[in-house]
DNA sequence: CTGAAAGCGCTTACAG
DNA sequence: CTGAAAGCGCTTACAG
């Protein structure tokens, strides 16, 4: 390496002092427009960037941001991509950070990281305990995402749970009149979110439900939830918290001989790749990960700056209608139900 | 913020020189137990940390590492999870990057992250052209994993595609005569070591087989191939290159009438976590991502140290076995596989 | 409009 | 074994 530039070589170059240099690059001084124009130049021609650890050591500001995912994040390099590109949009530098075990465990890893003095403030893709604060002890802004606790004020544009209430009244309109529902982890806000919204739809409509079961990410929850139901239980309908209880439900059907969606219809969260291409294909609710991220990462920045909160009107959420969900048929028989190309039966 | 505390006062509360804090913190000078002990405690009590920024500009190292990912990986945070372990116990931080678009385009990207001066050194996780180079042209070091083209001697510890040949062969003990093989995409040497471990294995067997299909990691590009077969195609065993083209070809399978593994056994790779609970459940290669991501950071941390890259003799791929794969049936009827719990066909 | 100077918090020869 | 001093590359009052 051939020792990078600094803005004393620049201010050689240039035929000015290197106090000179930094308020061109800043912007800060009132420099005439040759003066500014030379500067540049040799900045150019030397291909000075600004050493970065000098200047943070000169603001006190260290440019750099952390975010903290969970494991059990689906799709997170789009979440990250997004936050990323707004984060360096600001000016910021962005870490990722994995945050392990219990909510409480995962609230010691932020704060810890709040301490170390290295961020001016912190993304929360995972779930943490509630402080009952929008920033730490330290003074760094806290930003939190759906699964965040909502007593953090989430930013919750992936918690909105209203596709839950769209579900369920498409299911019913198709003719179902029983349903269960089969929720994810309670540490999770969007988990609770779904439950919530899915007994209120029900109670509201005057449906039944046989309950709720689950309360984990899994796919065998999924399956057990459907081994636990009556033998008449069918027709029904299932609104799984994700797609991979969903895939579990599939299974403890085919399991049980019931068929989907003639017997059961299902439908998950998440919009896995794999879904569309299922056999019959999953019903979901897709949302958009990427605006998620940036979302959060506006929030953020906003923090940071002292503005009020970005809002977001725009919903992230969106229903994908597939074959997992049609109207129940009339008695479990061997028809395949109509109106739906599921999976030929040999 | 109460001002963090410094060295200097760190000193003054241990009644010290601020240089030799800087001693008993490096390790380097040779300090007395008992002042060592002082500065030790006053620190404590300070709850005092090193400025990086401070140190960082001193020592003309940054303690940053890079890693940079393409969108299309499976299981991202595993992979991260395990490099940012390795990093951290190495005294380096890491951040993450995604890079886009084509291999030159994410070449173009990563170059110019090491222009950047602020990293020693580079993992990449996703696909870059080769330079022929291990270093770019700044010196800083860059590691690979598989899907690194290999000219630029990739970890390529989960490109292994020895499962292949293991499959191929269990397959054809099963009484497989008739293979396919859906490829993924070109641009990853994973996706062409399976390829051309599939092609060898066949030869050298003496198997049937009816070609390579697809070429991009799609659902798409599964349906598609087994859309092309001819009436007479099974009974038939297709080794997807991953679990996404896999459910596409049971997909496909279903779209044709023909029965998963009654008629066509099919086989994934990546070990999705729904594929457990598929009907049937998908046979596929599990690798263990978070240790690749280690073992792809101690390479990268030995290239820095100047030492021999660790050598890591066990494989991290392995087949499980499920219910998508059994023996062929021998001419295609109603009957259900035998061995097999797969769906109940009602 | 421009330059000389101080200082951010650290590490590391160097002298005692 | 310990301390005084220089200096990493930058920003920013301050004086001209």
């Amino acid at each position: 390496m051939p020792h990078r530039a600094t803005s004393r070589d620049v201010a050689r170059l240039a035929g000015v002092a290197q106090s000179t240099v930094s308020y061109v690059l800043t912007g800060k001084g009132s420099i005439s427009a040759e003066t500014r124009a030379r500067v540049l130049r040799a900045a150019e021609e030397l291909g000075y960037t600004p050493d970065l650890a000098a200047r943070s050591m000169r603001t006190r500001r260290t440019g750099r941001l952390a975010v903290v995912m969970g494991i059990p994040t689906s799709d997170p390099v789009e979440m990250l991509t997004g936050a990323a590109s707004v984060a360096r949009a600001g000016g910021y530098t962005m870490e990722v950070h994995g945050v392990d075990g219990s909510p409480a465990e995962r609230t010691e890893q932020l704060l810890e990281l709040a301490r170390s003095g290295q961020y001016e403030g912190i993304v929360a893709f995972a779930p943490v305990h509630p402080t009952g604060e929008l920033s730490t002890p330290e003074g760094i802004p806290v930003v939190a995402t759906a699964d965040f606790d909502e007593e953090m004020h989430a930013a919750g544009d992936l918690a909105d749970a209203s596709p839950v209430t769209a579900l369920v009244d498409r299911l019913a309109a198709l003719g179902h009149r029983r349903f269960l529902h089969v929720a994810g982890s309670a540490d999770y806000a969007s988990a609770r979110g779904r439950e919530r919204a899915y007994l209120a739809a029900l109670e509201q409509r005057g449906l039944e439900s046989l309950g709720v079961a689950g309360g984990e990410w899994t796919g065998e929850a999924g399956v057990e939830a459907v081994r636990a139901l009556a033998d008449d239980a069918p027709p029904l309908a299932v609104i799984a918290a994700n797609d991979l209880i969903a895939v579990g439900v599939m299974r403890g059907a085919a399991e049980r001989g019931w068929s989907v969606p003639g017997d059961v219809s299902v439908t998950g969260w998440d919009d896995y790749e794999v879904g569309a291409y299922l056999s019959p294909s999953l019903t979901t609710v897709a949302g958009d990960r990427r605006e998620l991220g940036r979302r959060a990462m506006r929030r953020l920045l906003a923090a940071l700056a002292g503005e009020a909160p970005p809002l977001d009107p725009t919903p992230l959420n969106r229903i994908v209608w597939r074959e997992s969900t049609a109207a129940p048929v009339s008695t479990r028989d061997d028809r395949a139900p109509d109106g739906t190309s599921g999976p030929p039966r040999s």
